[in-house]
DNA sequence: TTGATTGCAAATGCTTTGCAGCCGC
DNA sequence: GCGGCTGCAAAGCATTTGCAATCAA
């Protein structure tokens, strides 16, 4: 099951040095450091997978600070504009799914089957952007890549979906 | 521009030829043909690129019949189903971006700055499959990828968007 | 102080659904 | 004729927005 996934890649950094870069990445660029903004942070921090927004609406609740939907959303897609959080979609859900942006190209491996989401780090991602940008004339500036399968735990098991 | 993208990769057969596999994809199943789905399968068959669901419902009224909108949504999940169409979420819209299936993989190249969306028919995405299958025990079912960037024409341009 | 940011609530936009009538088979 | 399919209208859900009060800098 291990191989290249990495199911804790957000892992291995203290937890204040990620709380340092929210400020420094905030107030770097002109916007206040709030409780509402921290609380998300943290919310995302402390999550092992993907949220929704709904589930990081009440996560912040644990984390001490219940925060507005709404303001979730904008706190959201802040983060997601300063590089901070990602945004994708998984699955059949119409909803997105958020989690801490990390420095390494990855994608989204989503088994039909159980449903979970992991997290493959290799050179694929790298290998694509090369093959557009030199030989097609394309600037890659992002790549998003979401496969849907079944897990190595799952295979074996046939089509059916979870239910 | 050219290279290995693909622009009109739904043309090359003739139509009738496409309008009988419709009529058998549908009843070979036990589906039955209709007008409106025919009609929306014109819709797509005429479009050039990506149509949202409220451009295949104004399609559908110049191919002889309005077809109502939940009923567009209707047959366009009914064609995903049974995997005559696609759909995928393009740019910043929340909407879903359809058109008809295709038997080679490929993926989207979606401008940033012009909006233009490519498609890019090769081997990444049967590499991709490999690499998983078989180094990392995921049976991959399907291969969803997007990549966002500035195509040969815009590029040069900066990082500015439309508008 | 001062304007960015928040909470609240209403609105927006895409998509789904209930149901009665219609039509392909 | 039967049952699947459609149109219509209303509902559902994720997301956005207007605005007055609040709070970081």
């Amino acid at each position: 099951m291990e191989g290249h996934t990495a199911g804790s890649y957000a892992r291995g950094m203290a937890d204040q040095v990620v709380e340092a870069d929210l400020d420094e990445a905030l107030r770097s660029r002109g916007y206040r450091v709030t409780a509402p903004r921290r609380a998300v942070w943290e919310a995302l921090e402390l999550a092992e997978g993907h949220l929704t927004v709904e589930e990081v609406h009440r996560a912040t609740a644990t984390v001490g600070y219940d925060v507005d939907l709404a303001s979730v959303y904008r706190t959201l897609s802040l983060y997601e504009q300063l590089g901070l959080a990602r945004a994708s979609r998984l699955g059949d859900s119409d909803a997105n799914h958020w989690e801490l942006a990390h420095p390494d190209e990855h994608f989204h491996l989503l088994c039909a089957v159980c449903g979970d989401v992991d997290h493959h780090v290799g050179s694929l991602v790298a290998s694509i952007r090369a093959h557009l940008d030199e030989g097609h004339g394309f600037a890659v500036d992002d790549v998003e890549l979401t496969v849907t399968g079944r897990c190595a735990r799952c295979r074996g098991t046939g089509t059916e979906r979870s239910g």
